[in-house]
DNA sequence: CTGAAAGCGCTTACAG
DNA sequence: CTGAAAGCGCTTACAG
């Protein structure tokens, strides 16, 4: 009634001491039932419950996590996030959420200030210009803190630290074989990640690929969307293209649209396979032939990780896992009986 | 050096009382500027850095906002975050993101979870299902700790607190007036957010605008996304409809796949105007006409509006922002110069 | 079985 | 200008 009660509140409208309160309420065997009763019965009527504050900063644990990734309107990282919230609150964990916008400088800022007593550790996927500028500077605040990291998808070497990932060279590497087992001869490689983690070893995977078919290397790399559809056509131009491979999601959705608008048919002309199961190429027509990466899975098994290494329940040894991803077929990819 | 240093370690290494190291750290004018020197550099070699959570608890004030929101896979609260991220950041304010799943439960749980010392206000979109029971006991626990609540979007009348949102009576009535304008004379509206104020309100609007037309009024209210095909073809065959207005990005989306699926012309037989400005719509062929909702804008001043509340910057009244929508035109509605 | 005391890390009114 | 003391709300080792 009127405000938050605390301890003392109890107690003194119990005639009891805040001891002897605060072990009845957490249930000590050391505390006779009739006073627990008591106690619980007043704290229910007060609406007494203990304030977090206070707790985590006697038992030095937040139950809380923080999370620090580059974009929330990235299709990837909204279901990362939604992994994350369920796994954490059915360990009765909350999460922070912090957007580095891409910009190394954000997230140092963001790593600062949740570190200190904010969050008992940290979620990350790291930004492009952490991960072009090899800086990894900002991250000693946490490491002198002691506050563990789990890094997904965009991960880094450089760090020591549990990681959650796929392996996008491989990943890439079957896609682009997806493309030459249906029969694409002319495949290109279309990027605007350039400079993260994963677009890099996506790259490799392509060459990988097409290593020693005879099909030829071409590797677009589009920094600006608003030349999306100049370069590419100009591409689609020059050699007669029937297949490609897109990075990311929004790059392949953007690759088919234009495409069709300068009248190439998908996928009858050329074959596009993309990255990340999303509602957007899920909902697109022609539906995208992509690479799921269990965005949602990474998430979860990102915060399951880091939960049990802060209750200390898996060896001192860095966790790596690469999660296995898989090529969900639709219709921006020939199918496989059509093989030429 | 060796984990995180507190006022009571530089105070041993200066030889100074704890008070005075936190008045020289604080800049207090009561302490001389080369004991203030002093502690400074000594506080800097030890990566000082005071502890939030001691900070919170003698202040009563966190510092952070929880954000409660039914799901982040759908663009617009994707987009709510975002203006809420920055917006809260530039505030110097931290944000907690918990999910509502659209479930009165989980909403529950959160507002409980986070208004015990953990944040120092919320901003909420309502879950289907507390909109639909009409049910806000659980926000009485909010109110008793005289936590601070902005409404944003999904708000309710019967809840007396901030609320940012849009005329979503006239947004729809606008929506339907533009199906009008450009010809259509048959017109349905769809919805898959049934049960919703937002979807309610819309289907008022859409009732409005047709009001004295000689349209039929006719309500398609989709529970399932798996009927989503069957429901709309049948209901397209009925009569010959011309105008469709669908409550929501994904179900505006849906809309134009299956119809043209099923040989439909959009927007030559069927002109579709969607909900919420995000990349679905935009990339989607044809692109979809849609109705601006500021999502941004929306999480953004929801944002400012409760730190302002929480500092004690506005007049007590509750603040009710209407934001005025606007209608994006594009591919998927017919021209105005087109008109029949 | 109950309570007084110390302490988590900080701030601030009060003395000196 | 500096410091001792109290307190934010809780927990827990120690006495009784």
């Amino acid at each position: 009634m009127g405000g938050k009660s605390t301890l003392k509140d109890l107690a003194k409208i119990l005639n009891l001491s805040v001891s002897t309160v605060s072990k009845a309420i957490n249930n000590s065997p050391e505390i006779s039932d009739v006073t627990k009763d008591k106690v619980r019965s007043i704290a229910l009527l007060n609406n007494y419950s203990p304030n977090k504050l206070a707790q985590s900063l006697k038992s030095q644990r937040t139950k809380t996590i923080g999370v620090i990734i580059p974009d929330v309107l990235m299709t990837f990282f909204a279901m990362a996030i939604h992994g994350i919230e369920q796994t954490a609150n059915s360990y009765g964990y909350k999460v922070i959420i912090c957007l580095s916008n891409e910009s190394l400088e954000k997230e140092a800022e963001s790593i600062n200030t949740l570190v200190n007593g904010s969050v008992d550790g940290l979620i990350m996927s790291l930004s492009k210009e952490t991960q072009s500028t090899n800086d990894y500077a900002h991250f000693e605040e946490a490491i002198r803190y002691n506050t563990p990291i789990v890094l997904f998808d965009r991960t880094s070497d450089l760090l020591i630290c549990d990681k959650i990932k796929i392996d996008d060279t491989l990943a890439a590497k079957e896609a682009t074989e997806h493309l030459l087992k249906i029969g694409c001869r002319n495949i290109i490689f279309l990027t605007t990640i350039y400079g993260t983690s994963v677009g890099e070893k996506r790259r490799l995977g392509y060459l990988q690929a097409i290593e020693n078919t005879g099909v030829e290397d071409t590797i677009i790399n589009i920094k600006d969307y608003a030349q999306f559809e100049c370069i590419l056509i100009e591409a689609l131009k020059q050699g007669k293209i029937d297949g490609i491979v897109a990075a990311d999601e929004l790059s392949a959705i953007s690759t088919i649209k234009y495409s069709i608008k300068h009248s190439y048919k998908i996928p009858e002309d050329i074959s596009v396979i993309g990255f990340t199961n999303g509602v957007l190429g899920e909902n697109f027509v022609p539906s995208l032939t992509v690479v799921d990466q269990h965005a949602t899975m990474q998430g979860s098994l990102a915060a399951e990780t880091l939960i049990k290494r802060l209750e200390k329940k898996i060896p001192v040894e860095p966790v790596h896992k690469v999660l296995k991803t898989s090529i969900i077929e639709r219709e921006s990819t020939l199918p496989l009986f059509y093989a030429k």
